[in-house]
DNA sequence: GCCGTGAGTGAACGATGTTAACATCATGGG
DNA sequence: CCCATGATGTTAACATCGTTCACTCACGGC
């Protein structure tokens, strides 16, 4: 025991690996305890459950994800930013699909909610979606309409899609999943444009 | 024991109760046997495994939805018949958060898959789906385009809202969601209209 | 009449999340 | 300096889970 918090964030570096590597199902108490060099009920003196671990491995997800978005958003050019943020959720998804579903499919206690975490910009992800809605709005690109529901329904589609495929209701290679959902946004675009 | 499959058919009928009441977590085999008015290791003479019992649900529930669909298609005028079929999903996610996950979110051995499998018409609920979507391209209604594609892209933006109310992201009582869904869906339309 | 087969039972195994009871140990007030 | 205290571990154990094992039993064909 060197500094307060060390075993917090080895037992959260624990857990994210084999989470990452498995899935919720490998991810049992004493194997993440072992992986931080502690035995099972020690985490308890740091989480009240499994369930509040797993909450801590989605946010550092969020953590993880929104920064990729930020920084791809950032060095496009403005007709290119929505369309970015998404591929980088996609990419993200396709990396770390047990983490993605975690993050997105899960009902988790600390989910932000539509709309009111949202409105509040409370959601990490959902802020940069929605900010680059607003803005193609803002511009005329794109007719006007409500900014929130406008990204709740592009996220849907994006969490929608990944979904099927990782439930291996929509098979084929990782070049030609990210085809079909480049037409299938093109395809809702095309109905949002102005 | 009277007729031979009877066990089977009160086993999943159990299975299916419980499912539907509390979900995967409370389906225990001891709970689904009691049901059944026999002893949990019985169930292993009708199934390979809890797995299969899902399996099994599962296609119970396909079957039940697919046929309220064509039912609620068969009496809609041409210009609302997907319209129509979707919203059947819909209220069915709805009724059924449970098993509606467990039929398209949960990875099972038996799901169908895209394309294959929906190209020879073998999923149920999607056959439905795209016969009403190529009707409408070939009216010409709606723009070509693949109608296995679009069907898959439709039923991504139902199942992609469905997942994120069934995880607590979208809150906000049955009407205010469905209405969430029925903007969504005239939007992802107005990409498709010829 | 026997006996093989299919369906069911009780006991048990290994794994899991979690709790209880106890140990260790740095630290700071008397 | 000493020792009470609180934080942080540990070992043992509990209840529950899916599943397997060894056994029982009714019954239909030879």
């Amino acid at each position: 025991m060197k500094v307060r918090g060390e075993t917090r964030r080895e037992i959260v570096r624990a857990a994210r690996a084999i989470f990452r590597a498995e899935g919720g199902e490998g991810m049992t108490m004493r194997r993440v305890a072992a992986g931080a060099g502690i035995t099972a009920p020690a985490i308890y003196r740091h989480f009240a459950g499994r369930d509040e671990l797993l909450e801590e491995v989605a946010e550092v997800g969020f953590g993880a994800l929104s920064r990729r978005m930020e920084r791809a958003v950032a060095k496009a050019p403005p007709s290119r930013r929505l369309d970015r943020a998404f591929e980088v959720v996609l990419e993200f998804a396709l990396d770390e699909p047990r983490l993605s579903d975690l993050m997105f499919a899960s009902r988790r206690k600390g989910a932000r909610r539509f709309p009111e975490d949202f409105r509040r910009g409370e959601s990490p992800t959902g802020r940069v979606i929605e900010r680059e809605v607003a803005a193609l709005m803002g511009r005329g690109a794109w007719r006007q309409d409500d900014p929130l529901e406008v990204g709740l329904a592009l996220g849907a589609q994006a969490q929608g899609l990944v979904a099927l495929r990782r439930a291996g209701r929509v098979t084929g290679s990782r070049k030609v999943f990210l085809e079909i959902w480049r037409r299938s946004f093109e395809r809702l675009k095309r109905g949002l444009e102005a």
